[in-house]
DNA sequence: ATAGGGTTAG
């Protein structure tokens, strides 16, 4: 479709005395911009204006710019797009125009960008409707602004704007990302009592978190309420169920969650899958897919230790051909970064599609993407690879989650190389990348002790127009404070907050932790105060960490007691 | 088209 449209657009720009019409440019600057040319949208743009005279940029060439940028992550651009728009354009924006802007700031966690507007677009006499809410909502949960997010539910009922199921999930969803899981329980049993506003997906998120939890049973019950009430398990909450099954070892309880789901075929046929690909793995003769070369990445990993050595193998052969970069000691990563940052749109806003279950025919990669998740959830790798290899000879194609699902399982076993081979592999695919498979480039780096790196990809990252998020901080942070550079630690994590970024449990966890393990104790204790003055409730992983400051203070107390008893006995 | 994933500890 997009080589087709390009072919008609160049044709139709030769075409002696032809010139596209407002609409014209305006279809054209939102296509090629749909499809990752931004450049072709900016170039088309601009000649508009100069052709100002005959077909200056309407109000919709304005929008289509706006929400491309959106897409695209350049939400900057965007803002002053519409700054142009509202001083030089001679146009005043539409209802249109703050939905895209509230959606784009709010998204990437631009949540002050995204009160302004909201302000702004009822000051202008717009009323923000259900989805213009939500969309804040989510962005102010998302940045753990919890206040103002209820205030502004409270707000949003006041002015009679209709909660929808989509705002209560939001509600749901952010009270537990918020540390607040009893209010979001009795949100949920609430809204249950009422009947209206309880869907799918408000029971697989509370199932998701009976999950987390390891409160097994608790799900299972509630699993078999959720199908009772008519709401179709889908492969979602089947996924995180049977991965926290596999977890506990208890095999034994799908038995009782298909007797519960009224579409147990779904769970027999992962069943099936099961026993059909163990049976397959005994019988190890397999054809080569199209992906050979992949594949002997992965088949080979077990093998292999990598990282480091391999990194200066190739930096043997390289480094005089390549520049050395001043933040990098392995020209082999450079071009690798090089390579596939390079390309276009590798890094977007909006989430790398998951896996739907579309019918019978597309079974088979939901079977597959489950049972990934599950191997690679109890560190299974060569089982994962090997059903990786299954279905990629099975001409199936890889779609992301799944490539995110082995680059987890891969950076979890510091193979780094591998991941990255993936992630090119991955652009040749044409496969959206998103912030979780970044975070995970990030999080291997940080393993592989290449903080240097790690703040490498960032800034190219930051340079594309992409954002961090919560968890892409708290990796950073973490990955930072693992390779001692915790100054540049303590700077992201100001950097975080003044972005509008709120801290939460596990960045403070994560800080008072690398903190004491660096001996800096006063530092962690500091933390720790501003973790409980910032209102945020510490959970199991504070207590172990705390476990471990306060032996190291005990350690402190202790050495100086017997300086100074030392020093008393020599006196 | 705004929700269910990816981060810490052991």
């Amino acid at each position: 479709m997009k080589v087709e449209f390009k072919q008609v657009f160049d044709r139709l720009r030769e075409k002696k005395g032809f010139a596209f019409d407002t609409w014209g440019y305006n279809i054209c600057i939102y296509a090629f911009g749909c499809w990752g040319d931004l450049g072709a949208s900016l170039t088309l743009f601009k000649e508009m204006k100069l052709k100002e005279e005959e077909i200056g940029p309407d109000l919709c060439t304005y929008n289509s710019l706006i929400s491309v940028l959106c897409k695209v992550g350049r939400v900057n651009d965007a803002l002053k797009v519409f700054q142009e728009l509202k001083e030089g354009s001679g146009h005043e924006p539409d209802e249109f125009t703050y939905r895209i802007l509230v959606q784009g700031c709010s998204k990437t966690y631009r949540v002050h960008n995204a009160t302004l507007i909201f302000n702004e677009m009822q000051y202008n006499g717009f009323r923000p409707d259900t989805v213009v809410y939500n969309s804040m909502l989510d962005g102010l949960f998302k940045a753990r602004k919890l206040t103002e997010a209820c205030q502004l539910f409270e707000k949003m009922i006041e002015e009679g704007v209709k909660a929808s199921c989509w705002t209560y999930n939001i509600l749901v969803d952010g009270l537990l990302k918020n540390g607040r899981p009893e209010a979001a329980y009795t949100l949920f049993c609430d809204l249950k009592k009422k009947g209206q506003f309880v869907d799918g997906v408000t029971y697989s998120i509370i199932v998701l978190q009976f999950c987390r939890e390891g409160q097994l049973e608790e799900a299972l019950q509630l699993v078999e309420e959720m199908e009772s009430r008519g709401f179709v398990v889908d492969l979602v909450t089947i996924t995180s169920l049977l991965i926290s099954i596999h977890r506990h070892g208890r095999w034994d309880w799908t038995d009782r969650l298909m007797r519960h789901v009224r579409e147990s075929d779904l769970v027999l046929s992962v069943l099936k899958w099961k026993a059909g690909m163990e049976a397959s793995l005994k019988n190890p003769k397999s054809k080569r897919g199209d992906f050979s070369d992949v594949m002997s990445f992965i088949t080979n990993a077990q093998d292999v230790t990598l990282d480091s050595q391999h990194g200066s193998n190739f930096q043997d052969k390289e480094s005089s051909v390549n520049k050395i970069d001043e933040w990098s000691s392995s020209p082999h990563m450079d071009k690798l970064a090089e390579s596939s940052l390079s390309t276009s749109q590798l890094f977007t806003p909006s989430r790398a599609q998951r896996v739907q279950e579309k019918g019978p025919d597309s079974f088979d990669i939901d079977m597959v993407n489950t049972f990934l998740s599950i191997f690679l959830a109890k560190g299974k790798l060569s089982l994962a690879c090997k059903l990786f290899e299954i279905f990629t000879d099975a001409g199936v194609d890889p779609v992301s989650y799944t490539f995110n699902s082995m680059m987890s399982s891969f950076v979890k076993r510091g193979y780094f190389t591998e991941a990255w081979a993936i992630l090119n592999q991955m652009g040749e695919n044409l496969c959206p990348t998103d912030i979780a498979t970044y975070n995970m480039i990030i999080q291997s780096l940080g393993k592989m002790g290449r903080a240097d790196l790690a703040s490498a990809v960032l800034d190219r990252l930051l340079k594309q127009g992409g954002y961090l998020d919560v968890v892409m901080y708290n990796t950073f942070i973490n990955a930072l404070g693992k390779a001692g550079r915790i100054d540049e630690a303590n700077k992201f994590f100001e950097q975080m907050k003044s972005s509008g970024i709120n801290p939460d449990v596990v960045t403070y966890n994560t800080l008072i932790e690398i903190h004491s393990k660096a001996g800096r104790l006063k530092d962690a204790y500091k933390f720790l105060k501003m973790m409980l003055d910032a209102g945020c409730p510490p959970n199991h992983v504070t207590d172990t960490t705390l476990d471990y400051l306060g032996r190291e203070i005990d350690k402190l107390r202790y050495q100086r007691a017997s300086i100074l008893s030392e020093r008393d006995d020599t006196s």
